[in-house]
DNA sequence: CGTGCAATTGACGTGGCTCAAGTGGTGTGG
DNA sequence: CCACACCACTTGAGCCACGTCAATTGCACG
């Protein structure tokens, strides 16, 4: 995402401390779960971290990057689930039975705090305010997953990729990037398959904005041009 | 849902021995958490329980019956996010902020346990193992609510709504009911709303399930008359 | 600088939406 | 208990947004 970092291996260690994603870390005012924090990993784009029915070793927080989770219809297509930001937890959905749902990939470089779930399950009763601190941050994804329902629901393709655009920007902003310029990571045809569209109609639709001069799209790089005519689409 | 049934409110009394939904019920194991479980709550058909945006008193687990919960589009139009069932549990998604997201209405007299959520609050501290099994109840429901996204963003009406119907048909059956034979406790536009299509479409596809003998249809009394052929549409 | 995938654009077909008319089922009041 | 009203549901006709197929262009990476 955004404005192409540089990845120096050698910072990386469990120094929560030197972690520039400490502000949306969940775990960094536990210093008892800090020390069950294994050190970073990086991942290349395209890789594939796990696959679906592995088991789970490990949750995982980011650091940098965008990781999505997909999985296959029976006809062998992709099916995209999500995808993760800086500073989002993977695994929230596996918790529960220990099994990997989807298949999760690397869409650019990436580093990934790993937090062992065995490790993970003892302390939750060690720590309750962590255990509730945990709820919440659930409870809150379930608000935003069953929001994203709604929109899918809705039936105008252009408003729902406008609402994803708007949504990416809101992220971009909470994660400390300029809401206004951005460059996608994920390739039009991704965008299309987790909305339900062809990649076909999210790029005639991309045009269409072009031309209403609401965004300036110039291949990954985007500008909103016009925040409040895009408001106005989605509403 | 399901063959009507008569609704003792004499019976309603927060003894969970007597509880019918017991073995659905996250709570039962904890005596010290069943005391805080309030008297039975008895809701008729339409009854609004909560709207958008109240300050959140209580979580509820459904004993009986079917709750919808819906917002509005800026347009005016209802906009329905989830149905719940026998066993569910209501305001997950508002744990974090105390708020309810969403009006909450019966679609059908129902009977409902109230969970006081600052109770809620304090007792996730004291029993840790509580905690965590909110967090795997948690952990599972947003693995539904990925599945559901993944579930929409496929484009065939025909192949969402026969979903639909087997979903309901496996939640039946894990609720102890019949899962080949049932009644539908919402409209036909409720369920179109649901699943981002409109009643005309779901009208003309029950006709075609019928006509092809997946289904058998009288109005809002579903039987599933080709199990397998269910199944086969869908994959 | 070439290879291969990503993205765009056009032409065309169709699934599902809209509009409209009619049927059925249920609850209410006389 | 019937008559009426009201809403849920069904079915048909026509249209349009979006999918499909195909041809090009753009862009990143070795």
């Amino acid at each position: 995402m955004i404005l192409k970092q540089k990845y120096n291996v050698k910072n990386m260690n469990s120094n929560c401390k030197n972690c520039l994603t400490y502000k949306l870390c969940i775990f960094f005012k536990y210093k008892k779960f800090i020390t069950i924090l294994k050190k970073k990993k990086l991942v290349h784009k395209g890789e594939i971290l796990f696959r679906a029915k592995e088991k789970m070793i490990s949750l995982y927080t980011i650091q940098s990057g965008t990781i999505k989770t997909y999985n296959f219809t029976k006809q062998g297509n992709e099916q995209i689930i999500k995808f993760y930001f800086k500073g989002d937890l993977i695994g929230l959905d596996s918790i529960y039975n220990g099994i990997y749902s989807n298949f999760i990939k690397a869409l650019e470089t990436s580093t990934l705090c790993e937090v062992s779930l065995s490790k993970f399950n003892k302390i939750i009763f060690q720590i309750p305010s962590l255990g509730y601190k945990i709820i919440k941050l659930m409870s809150k994804e379930i608000k935003i997953n069953l929001y994203f329902i709604s929109l899918l629901s809705r039936k105008k393709a252009e408003i729902k990729l406008a609402t994803f655009i708007y949504d990416l920007s809101k992220k971009l902003k909470i994660r400390g990037y300029s809401h206004k310029e951005f460059f996608l990571s994920m390739t039009r045809s991704d965008i299309g398959n987790y909305l339900g569209i062809t990649v076909e109609t999210i790029s005639r639709i991309l045009s269409k904005l072009k031309k209403s001069k609401i965004l300036i799209i110039r291949g990954k790089h985007i500008i909103i041009d016009n925040y409040l005519k895009l408001i106005n689409l989605i509403n």
